[in-house]
RNA sequence: GGAGCGGUAGUUCAGUGGUUAGAAUGCCGGCCUGUCACGCCGGAGGUCGCGGGUUCAAAUCCCGUCCGCUCCGCCA
C-alpha cells in the first residue's frame, strides 16, 4: 500500500517508482495539469497529474481536500525554476500514474492551514485538528519526552510500577472524582489525585527506586494549565536525601532539554529559599526571566501619618513593598496605571500607589505622585535609595496583609515584565526549597500542610517537632520551577510512625480519624519503613513549555473544555436508570439531560 | 461561587435602533499545461447562540439563560 512516507520523498529516490498514501492537503487544477499536495505525518509531497495518464488524471479531477488517496508514480526532478524551497521534498515531485480514492471526505469544518480557529470547533473535530502539522509535532515531542524520561530512569535503576486507578478518597487536598461501587452499596472508590501513598508503600516494600508515568485526577475548576485528568512523572527513592534526589532529577531535566531541544541548562540548577522567593518575587515560583523585584519598605514608613502604609507596616502580618519599573514613568500613561490598579484588585489589593520619578536629583520637585503629600522627606528619599529609582522610572507600592501584597505585586511584576518587554529569552530553572510545613487557614481555624501531610519536617524527632512553633517550622520539600511555571515538586517523607502521628496532630487530625483514614500507612511505618523521598513532575506543563504551546490542552490529544466536558465524545453524559440502580444510586432531582 | 471578554455564512471577522446583514477565506460550477496561499469569471451559502422584554422598528438596547476562552476563589 505504501513504499514511503510522503515527507520522505527526496532526491534520493529520483526515477524510482513509489507508492504513497495520505490526505489531500491542497489541489491546484490548471485545466491541463493537476497538482495535488499529498500529506501524511511526515510531510507533504507534490503529485502531478497529466492528461497523458488519462485514467489517473480523471480521478485526480474529482478529489477534494482531505480525501484519502493511494497513488503510484515516478519521482522526478522538478523542472528548473519550479523547485519549492519551503518543502523538504521541494526539489522533486511525483509523476502520478495511478490513483485510488481510499475514502472521500466531507469538506473539513475548518481549513487545516488556518491558525486561529476557535478551540471548541477544533475539539469537536479533534481528529481533523490533530492532522495539522503543529499538533502532530507536539504529540511527537511529548512522546520523545516520555521516552527520554523512561530511558534515563531505566538506566538509573528505577522500576516502573503501576498503581491502582480505583482507590480511596482522601480527606485532605483536592476534591476527588468518585466511582460508585456496585458490589458495596453506598461505598465509593476515588480516582487518584496522585499515587502518593502507593509510592511510599512501594518504598516500604523494598522497591527502592520507583517511577511511573501516570494519570492523575482532581475535580477542581480548570485553567489554561489545569485539566481534570493530567499526567505526572511520579518518582520515589529510598535511602537517599534531598540533595541526591534533586541532583538526579535536574540531571534528567538537563538531558531532556539536551536531547529534545538541544538546549544546555545550568548545572547545577540555582536554589532559592521559599522565604527569599516570597520577599523578592511575591510568589513561590519566580519567573527569573523577568528582572523586576519587590523591595521591602515597611521599616521606612512605620511612623508616617499615611495609614494605608503605616497600618500594614506596623502589623506583624502586614507588608509594605515597592516595585520599581525602569522606564515605567515615561512609558505608562494614567490609563495604563488605572488598568494595573484594576489588575491588582483581582488579588485583593485595595489600590495601587505609585511614584513617577522624573528627576530624583530635584527631590520632591522631581517626583509625581498622589501619595507624595503623605510622605515625609526621609521616607521618600529612603524609598528612592532602596529601590534604586532613576529618572524615567515608576515605583509601585503594595501595602496590605503580606499575602495580598505578595499576590498582587507578584502578579503585577510578571504582567509588567511582559507589557514592558522585559522578559529575557531562554530557560531559567530554579529549585525552591525550605518551604514552611504548614499554613494557617483563617476560615477553618486550623493548619493545613503546604505540601501534603506526609512531608518530613526539618526537625528529625517527634518530641522536638511537638515543641516547635508550627508557624516557623520548615519542611524538607522542594519544587522545580521553570520560567515561572511549577513543573515539579516533592519532598522527603516521614518514615517514622511517631513523627507521622505528631504531624497529624498538628493538623488537627485526631487519633480516631488518623486510624480510620491512614491506618494502613501508620501500620506500614511500623513494619520497617526506609527513609525515602521523591518528586512528581507535571508532564503536560513541561511539554507545554518545551513546545511553546499556550495551554496544556494543546499537548493533550483529547482534552476537556473549561467546564470539564469533552465536545467530541460529549462526556459527561447521563446514564440509564438501570445503571444507576445497579450502583445503588438515586438522583436527588430529576436532571434535565437534554438528550431526549 | 465570582469577574472579564466573546458567540453574526463551513471558518475568521466587520456591522452600536431604520433598504434585501457584509468582507475574506472555504465550498459549488466554468475556463486555464508548472502551480505550490495558483489565477480569472460566475454562483450558492445566515434560527445574527437560545428565551423573554422595550420599541412603529432589534444582530444592535434591557433581563435571563446556555456555550467558549482568560482570570480570582479552588487546585495539600
Amino acid at each position: 500500500m505504501r513504499s514511503h512516507y510522503c515527507g520522505e520523498v527526496t532526491e534520493d529516490l529520483l526515477d524510482e517508482q513509489v507508492e504513497l498514501s495520505g490526505w489531500v492537503h491542497r489541489r491546484r487544477d490548471h485545466g491541463g495539469v493537476i497538482f495535488i499536495d499529498l500529506r501524511d505525518r511526515e510531510g507533504l509531497i507534490q503529485v502531478v497529474f497529466d492528461p497523458d495518464e488519462s485514467a489517473a488524471f480523471q480521478t485526480a479531477d474529482t478529489v477534494r481536500s482531505e480525501y484519502v488517496l493511494q497513488i503510484r508514480g515516478r519521482v522526478r526532478r522538478r523542472p528548473a525554476g519550479t523547485e519549492n524551497p519551503e518543502l523538504k521534498t521541494g526539489q522533486v515531485d511525483v509523476y502520478g500514474q495511478a490513483i485510488e480514492v481510499l475514502n472521500e471526505a466531507k469538506t473539513p469544518p475548518f481549513q487545516l492551514t488556518d491558525t486561529d480557529v476557535g478551540e471548541d470547533v477544533r475539539l469537536r473535530h479533534r481528529y481533523v485538528d490533530l492532522r495539522r502539522p503543529v499538533m502532530q509535532q507536539r504529540l511527537r515531542d511529548r512522546a520523545r519526552v516520555t521516552s527520554a524520561m523512561r530511558r534515563f530512569l531505566d538506566d538509573q535503576g528505577f522500576i516502573d510500577v503501576e498503581t491502582p486507578m480505583l482507590t480511596r478518597a482522601t480527606p485532605e487536598g483536592a476534591r476527588d472524582f468518585l466511582v460508585p461501587s456496585r458490589l458495596h452499596a453506598g461505598s465509593f472508590y476515588a480516582l487518584p489525585q496522585s499515587p502518593q501513598l502507593f509510592k511510599q508503600l512501594l518504598m516500604m516494600s523494598g522497591i527502592d527506586r520507583y517511577y511511573q508515568i501516570v494519570r492523575c485526577f482532581r475535580d477542581e475548576d480548570l485553567r489554561a494549565d489545569r485539566q481534570p485528568e493530567f499526567t505526572q512523572l511520579d518518582i520515589e527513592a529510598s535511602f537517599v536525601d534531598e540533595d541526591q534526589i534533586m541532583g538526579l532529577m535536574e540531571a534528567m531535566i538537563r538531558q531532556l532539554f539536551r536531547q529534545i531541544l538541544d538546549v544546555e541548562l545550568p548545572d547545577p540548577f540555582p536554589r532559592m529559599r521559599y522565604a527569599e522567593a516570597m520577599d523578592r518575587f511575591g510568589i513561590d515560583r519566580p519567573d527569573r526571566r523577568i528582572p523586576l523585584e519587590l523591595v521591602e519598605v515597611a521599616d521606612l514608613v512605620t511612623d508616617v501619618d499615611f495609614k494605608v502604609f503605616a497600618g500594614p507596616a506596623n502589623d506583624p502580618k502586614g507588608r509594605v513593598a515597592a516595585l520599581r519599573v525602569p522606564g515605567g514613568g515615561e512609558a505608562l500613561s494614567r490609563g495604563a496605571i488605572d488598568d494595573y490598579t484594576d489588575f491588582v484588585a483581582r488579588y485583593g489589593a485595595k489600590g495601587l500607589a505609585y511614584i513617577k520619578v522624573n528627576d530624583p536629583a530635584q527631590g520632591r520637585e522631581g517626583l509625581q505622585s498622589p501619595i507624595l503629600k503623605f510622605l515625609p522627606d526621609a521616607a521618600v528619599t529612603g524609598i528612592l535609595e532602596r529601590t534604586g529609582a532613576e529618572a524615567g522610572d515608576i515605583v509601585f507600592f503594595g501595602a496590605d496583609k503580606a499575602s495580598v501584597v505578595n499576590d498582587a505585586l507578584g502578579a503585577l511584576r510578571v504582567r509588567l515584565g511582559h507589557d514592558m518587554g522585559l522578559v529575557a529569552d531562554g530557560w531559567y530553572p530554579l529549585w525552591v526549597v525550605e518551604f514552611p510545613m504548614f499554613e494557617y487557614d483563617e476560615q477553618d481555624q486550623r493548619y493545613y500542610s503546604l505540601h501534603h501531610p506526609f512531608t518530613a519536617p526539618q526537625v528529625s524527632d517527634a518530641a522536638s517537632f511537638r515543641n516547635g512553633d508550627p508557624e516557623q517550622m520548615l519542611s524538607r520539600a522542594y519544587d522545580v520551577v521553570l520560567n515561572g511555571t511549577e513543573i515539579g515538586g516533592g519532598s522527603m517523607r516521614i518514615h517514622n510512625a511517631a513523627m507521622q502521628w505528631a504531624v497529624f496532630e498538628a493538623l488537627g487530625i485526631d487519633a480516631e480519624q488518623a486510624r480510620e483514614q491512614f491506618g494502613f500507612l501508620l501500620d506500614a511505618l511500623e513494619y520497617g519503613a526506609p527513609p525515602h523521598g521523591g518528586i512528581a513532575f507535571g508532564l503536560d506543563r513541561l511539554v507545554m513549555l518545551m513546545t511553546g504551546a499556550q495551554s496544556i490542552r494543546d499537548v493533550m490529544a483529547f482534552p476537556k473544555t473549561q467546564n470539564g466536558s469533552d465536545p467530541l465524545m460529549e462526556a459527561p453524559a447521563p446514564v440509564a436508570d438501570t445503571a444507576l440502580q445497579e450502583l445503588h444510586i438515586r438522583l436527588r432531582r430529576t436532571v434535565n439531560s437534554g438528550s431526549e
